[in-house]
Parts: C-alpha cells; sequence; structure tokens
DNA sequence: CGTATCATGTAAGGGGTTACATGATTCT
DNA sequence: AGAATCATGTAACCCCTTACATGATACG
C-alpha cells in the first residue's frame, strides 16, 4: 500500500521516469523501501490511469524517449491525506532471526559463517552511510524543511546499520566465535550491493 | 519462502496444532516473524503433503478436537539444509521512514503526531521485553544451546525496539517537538497490541 | 439463550519477485 | 559484428492480508 506513496514523495522531490525511480530506490529512499523497476511501471501506470500522476514523452539524444512523470492536484491531495491517516504499528522480518533461533536444528557453523557474511555486509554500509552523512551533512545543526528531514531518513539509516552490526556482534561473541572467518574460508570478498547514495542526480 | 522454516523451527522446539502456533507467532517467534492463522493452516497443508510434517488428531474435554503437528525426518534434513544455504542480504522496509522522508508535503504536525503514537508503542514494548529477560534470563552469562539461542532473539528485539525509541527520539527533536503529545489531544490511551511473551505454554 | 472462545478452514484480491521480451544506441 | 546499456514493458507465480464460513463447547 506505501510504494504508491513512496513514489509519490519521490516524485515531488523532483519528476521523474520509471527507471530514474528504479534508481532512486536503490539509493536514497532505499534506506527503507526498495522497488523493481518492473512493479514501479505497473504501479506507475495504474497511478496514471488514477489521476495522481501525469507523464509527458522526453526525447534524448542517443537513447530512447522517456516518460517522465509528474504529481498532479489530485496526487498532491492523495499524499497529504495519507500523510494525516493514523498507521498500524509496523512488522518487521527477518529471516536471519528465525536462523538464529533455529540454529540447534543444523549445523551451527553454516548458521555462524551466515551471520558473519551479514555482518561484514551491513558493517560496510554502515562505513557508506556515515560517510555520505559527514560528506552531504556536514553541519546538521542548522538544517531545516525537506533537508533536514533527508537528514534524519539517513541517520535512521546509520542507526539501523548500527543495530544490526551491534546485534551480529554480540551474537558471535555469546558464541564465543570471531567476527571474522577462521583460517582458509575462502569467502569471495564481492564488494557488496551497489552502494547506495543520497540526493545526487539520478543517473 | 521462510515462513514454512520459521514453523519447521517452532514445531522442532515443540509439537503443536494450527492456532498454537498463530499464538506463538504473536510471543517468542514474533518479535521478528508474523503469520496469520489463515496463512498457517494454508502452509502447513502444504508442507504436509510435501512431507515435512505429520499430524494426528488428538481430542480434548470441551473443545474440538486439534491436528498436533510434528515434524518428519524429511522435515528435519529440510531445515537444517535452509540453515546451511547462502542467504541474500534482507531489505527492511518501513512506512514511517517514507512519511518522515515526506513530511514536508502534507500536514507535519499530523505525521509528529503519528511518530508520537509509534514512539510510544516502540516504548511499551522495550519496557515489556526487557522485564521479560529479566525473569526470564536472570543470569545469561551461564546460557548455552538452544536456550543462548532464545535469549539472543530476544537481546535482538530489545535492540531493534532501542533503535526505533532513539531514533523517533532524535527526530522529535530536531523538530523541535516533545515525546509527548501537546495538551488536550485525546489519543485513547490503549495497551497497545498484545504484549508478546517468551516460550511459556501455547495457551 | 445469546455471546465468546476454540479450532479449522475457504475465497478474493493485492503486493512483490523472477524471468522474459523488445527496440534502439553506444562501445569494443 | 557482437556485447552492453537504456528504456519500457508483459506474464507467471508466490506470498500475504482481509473477510467470511462452520461447528462445537463454555460462560453469563
Amino acid at each position: 500500500m506505501a510504494l504508491e506513496h513512496a513514489i509519490l514523495v519521490s516524485l515531488r522531490e523532483r519528476p521523474a521516469a520509471g527507471l530514474d525511480l528504479a534508481r532512486r530506490f536503490d539509493r536514497s529512499i532505499g534506506f527503507f523501501w526498495s522497488a523493481t523497476h518492473q512493479q514501479i511501471y505497473r504501479v506507475l501506470a495504474r497511478m496514471e490511469a488514477d489521476g495522481w500522476v501525469s507523464s509527458v514523452g522526453v526525447a534524448q539524444r542517443g537513447r530512447p524517449e522517456k516518460k517522465v512523470y509528474d504529481v498532479t492536484t489530485a496526487g498532491r491531495a492523495e499524499l497529504a491525506s495519507w500523510l494525516a491517516r493514523p498507521m498500524p504499528p509496523e512488522k518487521f522480518r527477518s529471516e536471519l532471526a528465525v536462523r538464529l533461533r533455529g540454529a540447534a536444528y543444523g549445523d551451527r557453523q553454516a548458521v555462524l559463517d551466515t551471520v558473519r557474511e551479514q555482518l561484514a555486509d551491513h558493517r560496510t554500509r554502515l562505513a557508506h552511510y556515515e560517510q555520505l552523512a559527514a560528506r552531504d551533512f556536514p553541519d546538521p545543526a542548522g538544517l531545516t524543511g525537506r533537508e533536514l528531514d533527508v537528514h534524519l531518513v539517513l541517520r535512521g539509516g546509520i542507526r539501523l546499520e548500527r543495530f544490526w552490526v551491534d546485534w551480529l556482534t554480540e551474537y558471535l561473541q555469546a558464541h564465543g566465535a570471531a567476527p571474522e572467518p577462521g583460517h582458509g574460508t575462502d569467502h569471495d570478498t564481492d564488494p557488496g550491493p551497489a552502494a547506495p547514495d543520497v540526493e545526487g542526480p539520478d543517473r
């Protein structure tokens, strides 16, 4: 139910085409929401049918034309109405937590390896987010309005990654395991998922 | 994909009928996974068809017979296999974060009210979880095996609630808003969602 | 005797993921 | 010429939520 509204927020920040939005959902907004381009196209079509957004074809040199969407008056009203609507408590789900709980019913070492992988991933993201915060918001004290909102959501991303790092570290310690993989376990150290970015151009 | 395995974990801890499982998913396991009874019944039927679980009807005095499920050998193998399978990084979603990001496009006071409500909810849960930890695990240092796993997942629940409390408190402060609702805003102070519990009987 | 609880389900619909399709342009 | 990227989409499938259905027993 919230993808439409996430798109409305993103389009109010700046009009965009479907793929632009998909890229944004791998960046700033992507801390707390994700969406693939297929899903975005479908929802965008429905939103246009409902009159929440309108599109114009924009020619590009050397690339196919793209349909740039913008929020209509009706779309703005819908967004404002949604923002004022009360919200039920959120349910969080974590497959990793289920694995931690059930580790005794399988190979515990394998579970510990998974934890180490996830921990490394969260550490990478935490470092990246903190770097972004230092770069884009060197002086957070004076922020207001939209900028303040963007910064505070980034703060949430940092806090969430810290939660993971702290918890998984505690888990490994309690089980007497090192946070780094032992000898010769040849993990391929890929750089992890595409580093999310805050703001900046769509491409 | 993980509900089946969450059920397997729960059934390995203790055999149970569909409704028993639904109650457990509002308690211990429910920190990081949730499921309604309708969903559980359907998945349970599929799992029995796949030979992962088997059921026996158990008569009860004064109540309808219930089908108690237990994990088969094939189910145990599947659970062990799943626990050893590598896991992609998890995606977290938060509708509240989208609202925070978009607050400038609606009534900011309404968004702040929503934040205060959610904050109160998370504070309640945090207090409850901490109470459970103190009651059920007064001396965590000596725990091992299954007990240790249960305690560590509870620790994760506590850490997650702390994340929310800290973040939302920071949000309100940055916007110069008090963490408690202002004068006369008559929120009905309901006790919040059914307090999750750790371990204990199914009913 | 009406209401609530226990217990098991069915049906409909929305949301999301994965795989595939298409046509054009730039890069090697 | 072949591969990669840009841009938009379709189709199938699975997961999940919400509402409804049924029959029995306990409670006031």
